[in-house]
DNA sequence: CTGAAAGCGCTTACAG
DNA sequence: CTGAAAGCGCTTACAG
């Protein structure tokens, strides 16, 4: 590596980063006093703590967080651990995340596992090298997943897919309440013969928003259309032939919810296709509030927005808390939100 | 923080991970002598290094990397910093820059600045600080960006969105060349009479992707059907009324190239409404391969795949090599891939 | 083959 | 108000 007069490597960056005796050097003053002025510490002359802060900024000094890490035993890192491959779940919660850490002290490092347990394996160990002071392991569907364990030397907080194992922190989205939330909506909306169409049984999230969805009917004293939850993917094609096979059957009904916004893509088409009109004769819903989805449908799709960055904050807070010696085991449950929009406007 | 007998904190993690120290103090050798046998140093009896190698193990021991990193003047990590709100073009790369690095040392961390300078600036700060051995800085749109400047203490990458400056290293997509494979691929479907119809025309990703086609038209002495570009908007609904006016204006046409995904969404929409047939009529053709969109849509639509993966491996290896003091400033460019589904079927 | 010592960049009592 | 010294967890010459 060529190093030029003037210290600058031939990469095109600087060469070592200033330390705190560079700048005690540079301020005419020792090291101990550097860090006392730089960290606004008393018992140091204002007069000398602007020479410091002056030479510090000449110097493009930042304080080594690695070094003070060493000290205090804190990082003021978070590791979020996620297998989620586009992001659309694990994005949010580190947003909110971020958020609840605040702008301040601790930064959140996303990694991915792609699903992969090995590769989770060596970003754990990574992320634990690296002395984090805490993970949030965000799951890519509802389901419970194993626990990583009781015997890691940080805090874990699981969101999105609950840990197995009590004893862990977890929160999630209420897929039951979401379920709910939908069918009080529609019946608010002045529909009365609803179907639920649902994504994949194998899923939680699918088998608990329906659940949700048929104890509130009941509730109502309102009948499921088609006598059951229509199982089966979570895509746009078994949208439209779940629906076309529903209008077969009960010609009748007046809301149709679904799983997922792609699934309820599908039923918009197919029902437009079948010359139904929508929210006129037949009110849609989704759930996700994939905006790109949503927003686009024709007419604009009612949804359900799952508050990701909430689940993040919550995530967050239990996680800040445990690092301060105060765990809050169990599953935290995060209220979704209605977003209605055109496809279920009042027929 | 309540203490238990065996060492265990209430928050139900273990207490301060073990040390050097913890190690060699059970293995009743030296703390030199543990480092030596856990890093494969020769020099350590074999009897030895097995009694370390265990007393590390039952301590559950994890070197610090930060306290390594301390004298080794590298952290092995690498920050991501991206405005990538979706996480669609970040996650790609990142994947692809930690497929570069190998599963061994080199850790890649994502954080996201959701497009706010602020926030950029404040993660820069973190990352920096926490002294990241690189950068990989991750666009939201392939329009250059501000450079981060020349004066950082680590090399910097730009992916996806290149730096205004062309002292930096940045690796993009290869947009103008996706113009001309679109084409290219129409052609040998046996179409002659092709429309574009482009995103915003604010975004050079529209205008390179565009310009491409109409080179590429122009080799094969071919018109441009509609006489122009059709600039609008990233959106579903862009391609539905943009498509319309193009069958109004040119009833001959037999393909339609769109600028993404979303657009061609629109484009198979507002065909099969007006009664045209997809393929055997019109050919379609999207962008991004977004898969969700292409491989729902009716018929499953053709598009380009933009390599993000590679990009990420490109700039990972850009990044590797400044490390190692040989940086290659100006623009590299990853070529796009074709990817033909049933939408351009040959009619 | 093994260990004492110095040092990476920082902070924190403790003297002066 | 200022600075010398010790120490965070580790590695690396250098003695033994």
């Amino acid at each position: 590596m060529a190093e030029t007069a003037n210290g600058v490597v031939s990469g095109g960056f600087s060469a070592k980063p200033a330390t705190l005796r560079d700048v005690a050097a540079l301020a005419g003053v020792s090291v101990a006093t550097v860090s006392k002025a730089l960290n606004g510490r008393e018992h140091v002359r204002a007069e000398t703590r602007v020479k410091v802060q002056q030479a510090a900024e000449k110097l493009n000094f930042l304080p080594n967080v690695l070094a003070q890490g060493l000290l205090s035993g804190r990082t003021g890192t978070v590791g979020l651990l996620t297998s989620d491959l586009v992001g659309r779940f694990s994005l949010p919660v580190m947003m909110g995340a971020e958020d609840a850490f605040g702008a301040g002290s601790t930064s959140v490092f996303l990694c991915d596992a792609r699903g992969d347990g090995i590769r989770e394996q060596h970003h754990l160990h990574a992320l634990l090298s690296r002395r984090v002071d805490g993970l949030i392991i965000v799951g890519d569907t509802t389901n419970p997943r194993e626990s990583l364990g009781q015997h890691l030397p940080v805090p874990v907080v699981y969101a999105y897919a609950p840990s197995l194992d009590e004893r862990d922190m977890s929160v999630v989205s209420d897929n039951v309440g979401a379920g709910r939330q939908a069918v009080e909506h529609m019946v608010r909306s002045g529909r009365s013969r609803i179907a639920y169409i649902a994504g994949d049984k194998e899923f939680l999230a699918a088998r608990d928003r329906a659940e949700g969805a048929v104890q509130a009917l009941h509730q109502f004293g309102l009948p499921l259309m088609g006598d059951e939850v229509m199982y089966g993917a979570w895509t746009e094609s078994w949208g439209r032939s779940s629906v076309r096979a529903l209008i077969d059957k009960c010609p009748d009904i007046d809301a149709v919810i679904c799983g997922s916004d792609q699934i309820a893509r599908g039923v918009l088409d197919a029902l437009r296709e079948s010359g139904r009109t929508v929210p006129d004769e037949v009110a849609v819903m989704g759930h996700d509030n994939w905006e790109l989805l949503a927003t686009q449908a024709r007419p604009p799709l009612s949804t359900i927005d799952m508050n990701l960055e909430l689940v993040g904050r919550k995530a967050a807070q239990l996680l800040f808390a445990a690092i301060e010696g105060t765990a809050e085991p169990g599953i935290h449950s995060i209220s979704t939100r209605l977003l209605a929009r055109d496809s279920t406007a009042r027929g």
